[in-house]
DNA sequence: CTGTATCCTTAGGGATACTG
DNA sequence: CAGTATCCCTAAGGATACAG
């Protein structure tokens, strides 16, 4: 008897929506992707005040789909880091095309301005260059 | 006393979470923006199989949130047509992204390699010419 | 520090019957 | 056709105490 989830449809929209199609697992992503947040109690310090079992949870299903590595700290063995893979890097396009529409939809949201110029005149330099962070912080783990 | 959701952040990926951070909605989007789907028999009838009381639900959101309109079918007063505003055709370039990532990290999807093709080689062109689209069979209500 | 374990409450959502 | 209205049940998720 397999894991069996919910009549898996063929859609990538669907598809992506069972990684991260739920209230959380997208704010951890943006943590560790767009903020370099690499430690638990980093992420559980964001502005949305996620819980701590709840974090757990999330942690555990992006590291069974592959999408972040939970590797020992090698600064002090006695910690942990959580670093993006390359699938969870392949992400950043779509965040960054998810910032974009908030930022303009809400006039509410606190975007740096530079942002946005920045996407607007050199949208491939800007994600270019926010993977290459992410690429550098995992391999200074 | 106004309502208060939960602790608006001003991150825009919060934003936009709360108004597309669930199993459902952006599903119904992608039949209204990429799938031609106007009408609530179509939206009905799609893959994934929501129910009618989530449909209504989702449709209602949208609708306050400023992402569609219901409209009267000109052709026939009897009916209604769900329209995507402006709003929901920004949305676009999100979904691409969304689509492309799925459909390179999930070996079963049944994206067409054409798409993918025309992506890599015109982004622009092919985003534009979907929201054109959408634009056409709104004029066509 | 990095989580687990529990408890408890609510929202989400499937099924289905029904209505204008 | 285009939804509403229920019923019912489970998963999601807060709060908090505890553990390695």
């Amino acid at each position: 008897m397999q894991a069996k989830n919910q009549a898996r449809s063929t859609c990538p929209i669907s598809f992506a929506l069972e990684i991260f199609g739920d209230r959380w697992t997208l704010l951890v992503l943006r943590d560790l992707l767009l903020r370099g947040r690499r430690r638990y109690r980093e992420l559980l310090r964001s502005e949305e005040g996620i819980a701590t079992n709840v974090l757990a949870d999330r942690l555990k299903r992006l590291e069974r789909r592959g999408l972040i590595r939970k590797l020992r700290d090698e600064a002090d063995g006695r910690q942990f880091v959580y670093a993006a893979t390359p699938l969870a890097i392949s992400l950043v396009p779509m965040l960054i095309e998810m910032i974009v529409w908030g930022a303009r939809s809400d006039s509410g949201s606190d975007v740096d301005p530079a942002f946005i110029a920045r996407f607007e005149t050199d949208r491939e330099g800007l994600i270019a260059e926010i993977q290459a962070e992410v690429r550098r912080s995992n391999g200074l783990a």
